[in-house]
DNA sequence: TTGTAAGCGTTATCAT
DNA sequence: ATGATAACGCTTACAA
């Protein structure tokens, strides 16, 4: 019952009275024709409403004017903007996306992947767990087909558009050393399916070193942590000898925010957060966001157009990496003169009890 | 230099020293096979690195497993939410998503799905300025390939799965009128190009009218005033006798409270506020946005959900509308005693200097 | 149980 | 300038 209709070459070719290859020539303007035959087929294609087969031409090029896109996730808007600028490249290329995301797991990449060459894409664009671990990338690379990878550092053999995490990390632990923070903690999520998480807090560890603060700790988050500010919030507690913490994105660094306040402590009197990312909500907030601007849409079009370049057989070479920045904001302050100045308004509930009271919130 | 290594099944056959149609037969377990020649192939594909074209299968049973899906745009959380249902639901079904965001523009619309039916998609989902006026749709059900809709309203001749924007904006209404607002605005972006926002207009303003409230001041941004919250800010001084704006989206909601602090005025206490979505964030927020809910992730499942049932022949009957649901928030209060009791801290600057402030930030 | 061959829609080659 | 035909990778009659 479906795709009745459906309208070919052949049948334009029926209907103007010429052979295939007439009619191919004539709607591809591949190779001459009469103007009395090319009238003819033009005519018969408008009339039926043919219009090609990608399916066919793909088979018979082996292109397939497509071009695959694996990334994590589209929720995080880091990669709904690296796809964007993707697309934004993509568009008048004649190219079009096919998009999957693997919901940061590394089987997913794989399959999804695998699945996409058999599609027959004509380059690669991915954000995957772990690239140097990814046989599914090896195919492809087996098989010739271009990849671009984005976010990932450079890896040998691939070319990637990336922001440098180590150098963006190290200006996060200078500007905690400017405003005289020396116990620092590093809060992520998925730190060891992520290498940019693990370039970040490489970086951070590097820089606090070399300026002589204290080791950073590393706080990994699990997904229940991260979504539930109360969760968070306990958690928090436990760390609270920190004075400055390194959200490993904004929306960790949002939600510690909300768990602050849960907590009845302020940011940044209490607590200083810098996030990750830049993205634009941040600078909306009651209290704007510190934090390392990145800008994934551009980093989409670079590696869009670096791929399009070894498509078409260029060279498409690495490119440097693209800046960040340190954005300032309110949520960044010299830490309390020290811990026994407790004159908040808010009384300081024993541990204990609190933590019973944010659970049964939650 | 593209695609060298591209093993057919041919070359399974060849190897394992049988036919082709013995190699089909064994390696997709659809015919007879002695346990012999099973083994040989399942090595020889094997040995080779065998995969299936998905192009060579497409052209032939004339399915390409795969399925298109049209939208506005994925950096908006609410689109990308609602794809990630659709793949949730995709992922175990075998079929592969085709995605093409439009960038708000009806021509692109018609273009890209143009592109997807040319790909041979098996079904499309599609969220588009009007699918009454599309052409490419009309193109798509002239062929018999499924239709789900996202995000609009029920409309002749297709399924959607949508959340009844009129009666939850009617909901809004109820709200800004028990807090004794009378005069009050919506505020959006794209209003002609989006039936969703035409339909929460619609609905509010209905209810306004019925509940005696004043009509409310349709406010209509542009691209560049909704993203700069000075811009957006100038704007609103213009309205400075409306008591309660409702927000098209979020994201509007919150640029609002960034515009009021610039004006030096508060939500809500000079101006109550409610959005549209639910995003996650408007929860995390110090003053937490009031909103009505919804849930984009489980309208793109139940729209997935519904397309392969059509894909697969069977029904996919009309679901009813996704429920929505208000959800207060701290954005929301009634109005000020009267314009009078200007006691606040921050003096109100005459209009035309205040404007040549903003404006040289900006 | 197995293999040969036709056909899916397209384009390129090669005669005419 | 034009058209017949092979080829792309696959599945499925059909024949053996």
């Amino acid at each position: 019952m479906h795709q009745i209709n459906k309208i070919t070459i052949k049948d334009v070719a029926r209907e103007a009275g010429c052979g295939v290859a007439t009619a191919s020539r004539v709607l591809n303007n591949s190779g001459p024709a009469s103007a009395q035959v090319r009238e003819k087929v033009e005519k018969a294609a408008h009339d039926l409403g043919f219009s090609f087969s990608a399916i066919g031409r793909a088979l018979q090029s082996n292109k397939s004017m497509t071009v695959g896109c694996i990334v994590p996730s589209l929720v995080n808007p880091v990669f709904a903007e690296a796809v964007q600028g993707v697309q934004s490249v993509l568009l008048g290329s004649g190219y079009q996306l096919l998009i999957a995301s693997s919901n940061y797991e590394a089987k997913a990449d794989e399959e999804l992947i695998e699945n996409l060459l058999s599609k027959g894409v004509d380059g690669l664009l991915a954000t995957v767990a772990s690239p140097s671990l990814s046989n599914a990338l090896k195919l492809a690379k087996t098989r010739n087909i271009p990849i671009s990878l984005m976010f990932h550092d450079p890896l040998d053999g691939f070319s990637t558009a990336y922001v440098d995490n180590f150098e963006a990390a190290r200006e996060v632990a200078r500007q905690f050393a400017h405003y005289q923070h020396r116990k620092t903690g590093f809060l992520t999520l998925r730190f060891s399916s992520s290498d940019r998480s693990r370039n970040r807090y490489a970086g951070f560890h590097a820089e606090c070193k070399a300026l002589g603060l204290n080791d950073p700790i590393l706080i990994e988050l699990s997904e229940a942590d991260a979504n539930m500010p109360q969760k968070l919030a306990l958690v928090l507690e436990g760390y609270s000898d920190l004075t400055a913490i390194f959200a490993s994105n904004d929306f960790l660094a949002i939600a510690i925010q909300k768990a602050m306040r849960l907590l009845n402590k302020r940011v940044p009197h209490d607590l200083s957060v810098i996030g990750f990312d830049g993205i634009e909500i941040g600078r909306l907030l009651e209290v704007p966001l510190a934090t390392i601007e990145t800008d994934p849409d551009k980093m989409g079009q670079q590696a869009a157009k670096t791929l399009l370049k070894k498509i078409q057989g260029e060279v498409g070479e690495q490119q440097p990496s693209l800046p960040f920045k340190f954005r300032t904001g309110a949520t960044i302050a010299p830490p309390r003169a020290n811990s026994h100045d407790d004159d908040q308004v808010a009384p300081r509930s024993p541990s204990i009890h609190l933590t019973k009271r944010l659970l049964n919130k939650g």
